[in-house]
DNA sequence: GGCTTTATTGAGCGATCACTCAAGTTTATA
DNA sequence: TATAAACTTGAGTGATCGCTCAATAAAGCC
C-alpha cells in the first residue's frame, strides 16, 4: 500500500560512517549528514531517528567490516600471515576516511563524557581483541609460534600496538608503514 | 598605576589544561571554562583572547610537562631505565584527568578539520620523539643496548607503542599496566 | 480511480555556541 | 585626593546546534 523509499539504507548508512570517522562526532553537524545523504531534516529522523542513533549504526558498520576484514585475511593466508599482514593492510588502504581508528577516535571523545557510544566503541574493541586472540590460538596449534605464549596476552598486546600505528598514522611526517612492518617482524620472533 | 589581576594566570592555564585534557576541544564550552577558573566572559577575554589561545596555551603546558617529567626520568635512573619506567610513569598517573594522551586526543579530534591545534599537537609529538631518540642514543653509548639499532627507528616505534599503550588505557576492562609493562620489557631485550 | 499509508519537504523551534561591550570597580601614581 | 589605567561584571550578540511538525507528494491495494 504505502510508498518506498527512493534510497538505499545500507548505502546511508557507510556515507554517514565515512563521515563520522574522519570528522568525529561533535565535529559532524546535521548539516553535514543532510548534504552527504541528500536527506532533509524530516527525513533524516524518519530514517534514523537521532543522530546518536545513526552513529551507533555506523559504529557497527565499521566495526563488522574490520572483523570480515580480518576473517577474510586468515582464511586466504593462515592465522600467523593474517596477523602479520593487517597492520599494513590497514594502514595502506587510502580509500578509507582516515587512518586512526574509529573507535578510538569515539573512544577518546566520549568516554570523559560518559557517552553510551564510548562503552560502545569499547565493545567492538573487546570483540576484535577476541579475535586476534582466536587467532593466536590458532597459530599456536598449527606450531607457527610458541605454544608457551598467553593469546590473551598476546592479543592484547598486539592490539595496542595497532591502535599506537594507527594514531601514528594519523600524524604527517610519520612512516607508518615502517611501524607496521615492525609490528609484523616482532611476530616472527615468537 | 593600573590595577592587578586576582588570579594566578598559570594556575587557570593548569586548570584550563585539565579540563581540556579531560573533555576535548569541542567538548570543552566557554562555560565550562568560566566556571572552572572563576572567571567571566569579559576577563576570560581580556586574560586569553579566545578558547583556542587559551588550548594553545594548556597543550604546551601540557607537553613541557611531559618533556620535564622525562627529563626528570633521565637525570635520576640513566636513559634505559628512564625509557623502561616512563610507559608505567604514565600509565600509573591516577592523578591525571585522563590516562589517554592530550596530543593524541587534540590529533585525531581536530586533525581532520585542517584545526591549527592539529599541527601543533603533531609539533609536540615530533619534540618528545626525538627527546626519545636522544635517549636511546645514549643508552647505545653507555653500552646499554646494541648500537646496531637506528635509535630514531627505535624512537619511533617506542612513541608509537607509548600512544597505543594510553589509548588502551583509557579503556575500561584492559590492563595497562601490563602492556605498560612488556612495553619495557622489550627494551631489555635490544 | 479512490483510499490508505508512508516518504518528502522546509520553515522554524528552543537551546546553546563562542564571544562582545558598555558600565562599574579597584589600584597605583601624581 | 584626583586621575589614569587596568580589571571585573553580566546582559546580550548573531550564528549554529539537534531536532519537530504540519503540509504535500507519491506509491501499492482494492
Amino acid at each position: 500500500m504505502p510508498r518506498k523509499p527512493n534510497y538505499d539504507r545500507n548505502e546511508l548508512i557507510e556515507r554517514a560512517r565515512d563521515l563520522f570517522w574522519r570528522r568525529g562526532w561533535a565535529g559532524t553537524t546535521l548539516k553535514d549528514l543532510e548534504a552527504a545523504l541528500q536527506l532533509k531534516p524530516g527525513s533524516f529522523y524518519a530514517a534514523f531517528g537521532s543522530k546518536d542513533a545513526l552513529f551507533k549504526l555506523a559504529l557497527e558498520k565499521y566495526a563488522m567490516d574490520g572483523r570480515e576484514r580480518l576473517k577474510a585475511l586468515a582464511h586466504a593466508h593462515g592465522p600467523i600471515k593474517a596477523l602479520q599482514r593487517f597492520p599494513a593492510m590497514v594502514v595502506e588502504n587510502d580509500d578509507a576516511p582516515a587512518k586512526a581508528c574509529m573507535l578510538t577516535k569515539t573512544l577518546l571523545e566520549l568516554h570523559a563524557h560518559n557517552h553510551p557510544l564510548a562503552h560502545e566503541a569499547n565493545l567492538h574493541l573487546l570483540r576484535m581483541e577476541a579475535q586476534f586472540s582466536e587467532l593466536f590460538q590458532q597459530a599456536q596449534a598449527t606450531g607457527d609460534i610458541e605454544g608457551s605464549h598467553d593469546p590473551h596476552v598476546l592479543a592484547r598486546r598486539y592490539q595496542s600496538d595497532l591502535l599506537g600505528l594507527r594514531v601514528s598514522a594519523e600524524r604527517d611526517g610519520v612512516d607508518a608503514k615502517a611501524i607496521a612492518a615492525e609490528i609484523a617482524g616482532s611476530l616472527v620472533r615468537l
